[in-house]
RNA sequence: CGGGGUGUGGCGCAGCCCGGCUAGCGCGCCUGCUUUGGGAGCAGGAAGUCGGAGGUUCAAAUCCUCUCACCCCGACCA
């Protein structure tokens, strides 16, 4: 991607309505714009990360053996009612009334449509264990919304919910959803600590928590997984026929991750005084590419290995933009690309080309037919958990 | 909802207490020339219903009333 024909903003100076690291960053380095208290929309580079966390969800959740689904946002009153949610819920749900007059709510959670959908096709234990899950946009109207996307009215929820015949098979896909939890935070670079929660208006049994830490020790919630037991298939009629003929309520199970949510807490822990440092795995780019000046040589070195990488299936954002030095070395710190490629006059005359890695302090030069390769494995070099 | 605070060109702010003349500053933006290893220089230029409504006054960014939006702390949550 050349910067010049992207849309990639940044801010020179901390904007006065963010206090928390991370909203301040998303802000600077253009990956947020604020439309209203707790609503937010993703610029290219926001999304391009957003996008990297929801693949990883769908990866690790498709091992599990759960399957995506695609609910709708916009759910009628009578569906909640059903298990009492509709007054339960409150001031927090978002609701409005169709033409006819009809009640509807904003989804802030999938429970009773989830429930809905599985109770109308699942009749037979041959059909179960089944767990289900969605990536959308969830709406809950904070009593007060704050710390950019971390708590926003609306904001992207990975969703599962897992039927099972019995209390051991839901057990079974508890546990594995908690497997899959530790390894999705882990290919985002977080380390989290599982421990006991409260199961609020969610209810059930049971529930955890997975929490990580932020630089300055603060907890920001990331994941929550909850056994229901039958609380949803009793109320809302879930039965399936066992061997016998005997009609039982399935088990169930309730998992969330806060995609957005998770967004924000990587950046939490994964930023410098100067701006961020993704981990490569939900970097927006792999390389930055940064030339200096406007020199034809420049410009087609550059060009040529931009092309080089891209054809390799890297991502790569070339900082080709008239603009002097110091703006492109503090834009590039800033929005935090991986891997600093530099091409300079003063590096070109020996035939050389700079390489940094934005974590590190110090910058490697190089011959610039060794580039590439030094490119390459630099990516696949693991990175740390924080 | 309780407490605290903010609203002035795109962004960050000063001015307000103590009313006064074409409303300032820094950054950004546009044009030209020069510059290119850490947020460049010179010259020229554009851009503001001072959040909104009402009131006081010869005169309101400034004083009064109402109102809207946003931020921070608390109760709630992925």
């Amino acid at each position: 991607m050349h910067w010049r024909e992207a849309f990639i903003v940044t801010l020179k100076e901390n904007p006065q309505e963010a206090d928390l690291v991370s909203h301040r960053l998303m802000l600077r380095a253009g990956l947020l714009r604020k439309l209203a208290s707790g609503i937010y929309s993703y610029l290219p580079l926001g999304l391009r990360s957003l996008r990297k966390v929801e693949t990883i969800i769908r990866q690790e959740m498709n091992k599990t053996g759960a399957q995506e689904v695609l609910l709708p946002v916009l759910h009628p009153a009578v569906l909640w009612q059903e298990t009492g949610r509709w007054s339960e819920y409150g001031k927090e749900m978002m609701r409005l009334k169709d033409r006819h007059g009809r009640e509807f709510g904003l989804g802030p959670t999938h429970e009773e449509v989830i429930t809905s959908l599985v109770r109308g096709e699942v009749r037979s234990y041959k059909q179960l264990p089944v767990t289900l899950y969605q990536i959308q946009t969830k709406f809950r109207d904070e009593i007060r919304p704050r710390f950019g996307v971390m708590r926003s009215r609306e904001f992207s929820m990975k969703d599962a919910y897992s039927f099972d015949l019995d209390e051991d098979g839901a057990v079974k896909s508890y546990n594995k959803m908690a497997e899959a939890y530790a390894k999705i935070f882990a290919r985002c670079g977080l380390k989290t600590k599982r421990r006991a929660a409260d199961s609020g208006l969610i209810g059930g049994k049971l529930s955890e928590e997975f929490v990580s830490f932020s630089k300055t020790g603060e907890e920001i919630e990331i994941g929550h997984i909850f056994k229901l037991g039958t609380k949803y298939s009793q109320s809302m009629k879930a039965f399936y026929r066992d061997e016998s003929g005997t009609q039982k309520p399935m088990v169930m199970g309730c998992y969330g991750i806060g995609v957005s949510r998770l967004l924000a807490a990587v950046i939490e822990t994964w930023h410098d005084d100067d701006g961020l440092t993704w981990p490569i795995s939900l970097a927006p780019y792999e390389v930055e590419i940064l030339s200096l000046g406007e020199d034809a040589e420049i410009i087609n070195l550059a060009e040529r290995l931009h092309r080089g990488l891209t054809d390799r299936g890297r991502e790569i954002l070339w900082d080709d933009r008239k603009e002097s030095a110091g703006v492109k070395f503090k834009d590039a710190d800033l929005i935090g690309i991986p891997i600093r490629l530099v091409i300079s006059p003063k590096l070109l005359k020996e035939r050389k080309a700079g390489l940094k890695k934005r974590a590190d302090k110090e910058e490697i030069t190089l011959g610039i037919d060794e580039v590439i390769p030094a490119i390459e494995a630099m990516l696949k070099e693991p990175f740390d958990l924080r």
